[in-house]
DNA sequence: ACCCGTGTTCGCTG
DNA sequence: TCAGCGAACACGGG
């Protein structure tokens, strides 16, 4: 699941969910303590136990959800690493197949932290105070909610010889851009994703900086329906290029889209439509 | 059995 | 000093 459009999908419904809700109970599953480090998933239930939801914000693939106990703020991060997704059942229903964490709430709701793979981060942070927490105080500015600069995308490809695709990729730079959209916006801006940095015209700046951002927001369009209680998987591939090796490439319909491997991840690109 | 994986972090290296 | 690289993390799914 979780780029930034999936993540943003995660904010939305739990907007929703938490809209003044309390945490009445925190089951966290002892086996998924990989999910609570540095805390354990017992002090993790403890702290956040008796909550009442505030704010929920996201920045880049980070969900930043303000609580207030005793009168006092409290914070929790999470992400969603590779297979992480936040799903809503109610009371007494079975726990989700890779359910690692669940938030019994006061109107009968149980939020649960599926995650298969178990890279996904619940961590409390003391005071709400997120700017304090380093891997979130390096992020640059989220690429949705402030747009992309190009001048300054410019100056950053300008300073790494990173092949592009993988430059995109740096959550310091362009925070929400993961493996598939990095594919898809390089796609988008007609630019091949193995050129270097430095190599890029302005103008092809330009094309990525606008690529990202409706590459992102049609993949939010495409996730958001009148009544999601959660995203499923499955069903066909929604992306112009990303896992269609050997398929023709949907612009210019001659060429096959190719698979290579950058920086140990898959890039897929149409030769002949990306220079 | 074997390869693959929508992410991040850490240790090593040149 | 630090950007860049590769491994590690953990566990299915195909």
């Amino acid at each position: 699941m979780p780029e930034l459009p999936e993540v943003e999908i995660a904010a939305r419904n739990l907007r929703e969910w938490t809209a003044g809700r309390s945490i009445v109970r925190v089951e966290a599953s002892p086996t998924a303590k990989y999910v609570f480090r540095p805390s354990s998933p017992k002090a993790f239930a403890r702290a956040v136990a008796g909550a009442r939801f505030g704010e929920i914000r996201r920045i880049g693939k980070n969900l930043l959800v303000s609580l207030e106990r005793d009168g006092a703020p409290l914070g929790v991060l999470a992400h969603l690493g590779m297979t992480g997704k936040w799903l809503r059942r109610e009371a007494g229903d079975p726990p989700t197949r890779f359910s690692r964490a669940r938030f019994a709430l006061d109107d009968g709701a149980v939020l649960h932290f599926d995650d298969l793979r178990l890279f996904g981060r619940l961590r409390v942070v003391p005071g709400a105070r997120f700017d304090e927490v380093p891997e979130v105080a390096a992020l640059g500015p989220d690429p949705l909610d402030r747009g992309i600069d190009p001048a300054a995308l410019g100056d950053a490809l300008r300073r790494s010889k990173l092949p592009v695709k993988v430059r995109l990729m740096d959550q310091a730079l362009l925070p929400g851009v993961g493996n598939i959209y990095a594919s898809e916006a390089c796609f988008r801006a007609r630019v091949d994703p193995r050129r270097k940095g430095p190599s890029l015209a302005p103008r092809e700046v330009k094309a990525l900086a606008g690529a990202i951002v409706t590459a992102m927001k049609d993949g939010i369009a495409r996730q958001e329906g009148p009544e999601i209680t959660y995203v499923e998987e499955g069903g066909a591939n929604p992306f112009l290029v990303y896992g269609r090796e050997g398929e023709k490439c949907p612009r210019c319909r001659r060429a096959k889209i190719q698979r290579v491997v950058q920086a140990q991840r898959s890039t897929f690109f149409c030769p002949r439509c990306q220079r």
